[in-house]
DNA sequence: TAGATTGTTAATCGATTAACAATC
DNA sequence: TAGATTGTTAATCGATTAACAATC
């Protein structure tokens, strides 16, 4: 199987939420010069992303069965084996993840959360428990997750990166608008605020002044 | 001057982030291979998205001046002139967002927050107070805000969509997972936890599986 | 059959990388 | 001067788009 680009597995989300809300609505097919109607994406590209992931073709004059989509997206995306996590920072973010209902539809499980500040421990968020940070060296490898979600402030997280890798870390969703250095056999996906927020208001100006 | 890309107008902030950083250390100068090894990109991209924004050129052997470079990338990025904007939807996220420290030093101001749930109108979060949904059509306009964060859930992104754009807002920054349909003259750009997820889950069962 | 949609192969486009002369 | 770093120009790479034959 050849590799997937960062763009292309950014759009099987996408489709997967799509696909979900057609069989809502009671239809069983779908075209891809529909999706590309309704998602903005060409039909070119949409015929290879669901090529790339399922193996029986679709059917000329139809499309592709919704259904079977769905599971098979469903199973490319991981969302059917539950994937354990812990959050570290309990803030205001952390804290919205924590209660984000949507996680454990994609396989994604926090099983519970640290934070340095003590007036957290204890605490229960979104049904997890927040601990201490200093408790994370011994719990973490015995919650066996792999993930770590990062939601301390810029300045103590390069630290924290380094705290779950020694526990046993192997990924990290980054909260924090830094860039991390990890050692190899890591990954770490970003999610930049200021970053998106660039785009969005570069491309507001840029049509502002064109007016 | 020539279009950015999306990926590069990512990269500004984080330059911006490394550089503050950098000053609070007391350097006065950086050279693109340093950052390369820090931000881990590569050096003649550093150079060409520096360039793109600066006017002056860098000094060999030396590299360029820290406080010019930040000066120069926020005024690019628009953190020296305010804009106002108005969120929609003050379940946990949004609070989160309304809660969130740094908008303030990107030039983003949040004056409202609007909610379908009764139970929240009238509170403040983050200092900002809730309305009803109701009163958008009304207020939009009259706080002269040109961007919309929609932190709905994804049933009702698309009509809260409309809502804003028809009360005037130009640009919406969707976190909601689902694509919105927007009208020539409207910007969007998307923060979609599911996409990231993906490619970070991706990556971790790719590396996993090849130990 | 006709027409819509499929999958494949080739062309285009744009971003990143490499090479190298210029300069403090 | 020597060496590090710069900016520019050309080469590479990969993703997206276009073209078109195949098929239900």
């Amino acid at each position: 199987m050849k590799a997937f680009s960062k763009n292309q597995l950014q759009r099987y989300p996408v489709y997967l939420k799509f696909f979900k809300t057609l069989l809502e609505e009671g239809k069983t097919c779908v075209s891809s010069p529909y999706i590309a109607k309704c998602l903005g994406y060409s039909e070119e590209q949409i015929r290879k992303d669901l090529q790339a992931v399922s193996k029986e073709p679709g059917v000329p004059k139809k499309g592709r069965d919704l259904e079977r989509l769905v599971e098979t997206i469903e199973k490319f995306l991981g969302y059917r084996d539950s994937t354990t996590a812990v959050l570290v920072g309990a803030g205001h973010l952390g804290q919205a993840l924590l209660s984000y209902p949507n996680f454990a539809e994609m396989g994604l499980s926090i099983v519970a959360a640290f934070d340095s500040n003590p007036a957290l421990s204890g605490r229960k968020v979104g049904d997890k428990e927040v601990f201490p940070i200093e408790k994370l060296p011994n719990l973490l490898p015995r919650l066996n997750a792999h993930i770590a979600i990062i939601t301390v402030p810029a300045a103590s997280a390069q630290e924290v990166a380094d705290a779950v890798i020694s526990a046993g870390a192997r990924a990290i969703w980054n909260f924090a608008p830094i860039h991390l250095i990890v050692p190899e056999g890591v990954v770490v996906e970003n999610v930049n605020l200021a970053s998106s927020l660039a785009v969005l208001s570069h491309r507001l100006n840029e049509m502002l002044s064109k007016e």
